[in-house]
DNA sequence: TATAGTGGGACGTAATTTAACCCACAACTA
DNA sequence: TAGTTGTGGGTTAAATTACGTCCCACTATA
């Protein structure tokens, strides 16, 4: 039988890609405020007549208001973005297409963005937000949060609020000093700890420890203490990574590089590196969370989106543990489905 | 807070007056089927392009078939025209029209169609819809119905269907033979009971009898066995008019004329006259259902529309029986609605 | 067989949309 | 403080679309 949205839609059939396109303006206008007309063409792939005339629509509903500083959102904006989200996901094939990697992965949920992580500036934003959107919703008193580096994981930084939950503290999953000091694990939890009030206990290592230097550091308070912490873990957010990009970001020695391709690294997380079968084929020697520590914890929050990662997820997600929340782009999830059996 | 399909209002408002033509126009093809282009823009007074613009994309989508003999309404068409009337009628204020009648004249239920009566020829088969469906929805075994004349009442025939229920009697609520045969209430008895595989009786009297052939036909046995079933009348289906108006049909006398002016007469119903207060101030001398077995009937279906009845309606309806559905058009009830003191 | 009504096609014109600017102003940055 | 960048609003010619209005071949029905 016909449901009313369907029987709307097959009335109104002009009426979907217009929602779809004057939801993601007003959405991204509030995700960028404030932002004008030239910058949110650039930003949405339209041209500005376009803009201009949705805008101008979206003014007169009052959903926007345009000041000096460029087009804001406002509070009634905000309402009708969020009650209508579910509908235009829905519309967009967006929750079907999670609910199939849901039940082909195992995992506990999957959320869906829409749009091209590659293209449009506004899908990272869009992750963290739903990201620390499920961080939020389940984060309790006391709480030990493992967290890793990586702009995706970066993104939920915005969106985290002081909560009603108290002392929780994160840590940095991993110790070790890159280049990009803004994305780093240990940048990260001091950034996540400000937002909402928060503790956090960082982790300043090299990455590539000699097997003695290793050893002797595993007997260091400091280390141990964050060892300690792991144990606990009860959530953990991070990333995935291809493998080759990763072991280059992280400069990794030529022989390193040569042992993982070797073994047919595929992906990357938390320091692990899984061959196409989701076997662990490498690790990174430095502190860490274990892999056991994570499959202990309550709550996984895993974030990835592009085109160029699909591998490395189909990867991983052959081991990532059930209670693992994944947040990833329209783009990702229609390569991952194209690619599974069911289809 | 904001509802999805307010939020939906705000963000898309120029679908509304699309959603509204275009399900009257769809509403109007499955009513009038087969029809064509030019006769249906006459009917709604649009343009043949506006018309041809609107049914090509139904077409498109299914749920309108063109045929030789003129368009007509799909399956998916009519599931459509089902699942949106309650989202129409909500958007256009129909239902909040309703309820304020409703309430104010203290009835059962009141159902406002939109459109004009006077202008769009379609709102007489709508009006004939939904009592049809009124009065099919509680129909029971055995049930004895009471009709009335006129256009009103005339226009539920076409939507009566065998039912599950059998034994239903129609019988005409007055005798009398007018000009008028095809609206008369001895004629849509019969059709009516046609339509249901019903039985029926007829009354045929002059309207206008003296005292003393009143008095004579009281005891005869056709006029006694009637007089019987208004007594167990279960249901009675009648029309409002203006008393000018059915005076004047019903050719009355100069002098019947100058009475009800002179009585204040405003409104007829059944044959009673009632004045701008609601008293009774006249009656037809002939045979037919009295005031007092109306009102002790378990359900009442009253009919009228057009902005030329709105002063008769709200002279009947301060007399009516709590138990009235009342069907009406849009411009009636907004007529009807300003006049209130409430507003 | 006559007639009224049907859907599809066509076409010039009117209305609207579009693209591409410019402008004055505000808010940062150096 | 001077300069630069980005802002919303305005304008105008060109392109596109929508529109009104016919015609046509066909088909039911009376």
């Amino acid at each position: 039988m016909l449901s009313v949205p369907e029987a709307q839609q097959r009335l109104l059939p002009e009426m979907y890609p217009l929602l779809q396109s004057r939801y993601r303006i007003l959405q991204t206008v509030q995700l960028m405020q404030p932002i004008g007309r030239r910058t949110l063409a650039d930003s949405l792939k339209m041209t500005e007549r376009e803009i201009r005339k949705e805008t101008d629509i979206l003014r007169e509903q009052g959903l926007l208001d345009s000041q000096k500083s460029g087009m804001v959102c406002t509070d009634e904006g905000e309402a009708v973005i969020d009650k209508l989200r579910a509908l235009v996901y829905e519309w967009s094939g967006l929750t079907q297409l999670a609910k199939l990697l849901e039940n082909h992965f195992g995992l506990q949920h999957v959320i869906v963005v829409p749009g091209d992580y590659n293209e449009d500036d506004t899908i990272l934003t869009l992750l963290g937000k739903e990201a620390a959107q499920q961080f939020m919703e389940t984060s309790f008193d006391g709480q030990t949060v493992a967290v890793t580096g990586g702009k995706s994981v970066a993104s939920l930084a915005q969106f985290l609020h002081p909560a009603d939950t108290h002392n929780i503290t994160f840590v940095a999953a991993r110790g070790g000093i890159g280049h990009e000091m803004r994305m780093q694990a240990n940048t990260l939890v001091s950034t996540f700890a400000m937002q909402m009030n928060a503790q956090y206990r960082t982790l300043f290592l090299p990455e590539h420890l000699s097997e003695q230097a290793y050893q002797a550091m595993l007997t260091e308070p400091m280390v141990t203490e964050m060892m300690n912490y792991y144990d606990h873990a009860d959530c953990v957010i991070h990333g995935i990574g291809s493998a080759e990009e990763m072991a280059v970001r992280r400069n990794s020695s030529p022989e390193d590089l040569r042992i993982l391709e070797e073994k047919g690294a595929v992906s990357e997380a938390f320091g692990y590196y899984f061959n196409a079968e989701g076997e662990i084929v490498h690790r990174i020697r430095t502190i860490g969370i274990q892999f056991e520590q994570v499959q202990r914890s309550k709550k996984i929050i895993a974030v990835a989106a592009g085109k160029q990662k699909v591998k490395a997820m189909l990867s991983y997600f052959k081991v990532a543990p059930k209670q693992t929340v994944f947040i990833t782009d329209e783009v990702a999830a229609k390569a991952i489905a194209e690619g599974l059996p069911s289809l």
